[in-house]
DNA sequence: TGAAATTCAATCGCGCACGACTTAATCGCA
DNA sequence: TGCGATTAAGTCGTGCGCGATTGAATTTCA
């Protein structure tokens, strides 16, 4: 093993954030608790836990439920514009709609002036659910007792982060190349 | 743009932000911009995007360098450990891992101590992955340009936040009942 | 105008995530 | 000691997420 030296901290001199923050090394980098992915990841899945006993009462899943979220927002949003607002392709989003539509919250129709499209439109009972839900963000809210000043930070934050990836992603295997090549 | 009424705030004596945060109105909370989970989810898949091009040379998918990182950190851990460091449970890691396994990457062993245990240990192949993966976090940490203290700041938040989802998940369904009622 | 290129939704296959359940080993305790 | 309870891993079914691909409608432009 190659972090089994018995004492974990090496310099408990100066503050360890400082310490790590600047001369992260290479275990240290491969240390899963150094990992902001891993802690996205993991707050995702919390969340999707989290909201599961009370989704369940509605009889909608996570990612269900945020497709309704964008319905009541604006009803009546193609497959392709569910996807941009999203960030779900076709492949993702025309088998959960269409579980939707079993559950007749929505139902699909083919537009006219562009028959390619399938636009998606709230039913009375899909409009219902609404009122239920609305308690959904304060309830949750409430349980993480976090701040609005908070919440925006962490979204205005993660939102950043969102697009500095997606900006990125495509040019990221050649600077993988690269930065292997020079260390 | 419903918000932009300018006569919503009950109490104009603090400042419009601080407004909004508190008195978000019913509309406001059922807009997906709004929606910390969704940024959340949102920046878990851009990570996954993002390491999809790197990852591929691998051969690996996310969740299986998760494992790996896991691994390369501390080798030898049970099925049940990995899953605890991870939020998985057995049912996910088990397949996930016999696939680690048909790659050669670790091998499956049962506890001689408690056989109702598996232990997965890394093969020299998974230990040599590991040389060519420390490069991958410095990688996307330049891509998304953001300082080591941003991203502690951003994992102590999102890590902050999964542990009061965690304690709160419990209770929320019963919380939710309260909330309806009342609402 | 008509053929090539593009766009949109849909289908298929694979891997993850998890609830419900099974099987086998270990533990607790009368 | 032996039997019920607990624990660990695994199996199965369902839904999400996406790469690859298809088919049909629309757009482009020679």
């Amino acid at each position: 093993m190659t972090d089994t030296k018995g004492s974990r901290e090496p310099s408990p001199a100066r503050p360890a954030e400082a310490i790590e923050a600047t001369t992260a090394s290479c275990e240290d980098l491969l240390k899963l608790g150094n990992f902001l992915c891993f802690s996205v990841y993991s707050a995702g899945h919390a969340f999707t836990r989290a909201y599961k006993p009370i989704l369940d009462k509605l009889g909608l899943t996570y990612p269900q439920y945020l497709v309704m979220v964008a319905l009541w927002e604006a009803d009546g949003q193609t497959i392709g514009g569910l996807g941009s607002r999203l960030g779900l392709e076709s492949n993702t989003l025309t088998p959960l709609v269409k579980r939707l539509e079993a559950m007749e919250l929505v139902s699909r129709l083919r537009c006219t002036e562009d028959e390619r499209q399938v636009r998606v439109r709230l039913s009375e009972k899909g409009s219902g659910l609404k009122a239920m839900a609305a308690g959904i963000p304060l309830c949750l809210g409430a349980a993480t007792g976090m701040t609005h000043e908070d919440a925006r930070r962490m979204q205005a934050d993660l939102d950043r982060l969102r697009g500095a990836l997606e900006t990125a992603a495509p040019r990221l295997a050649q600077v993988f190349e690269t930065t292997r090549a020079k260390g």
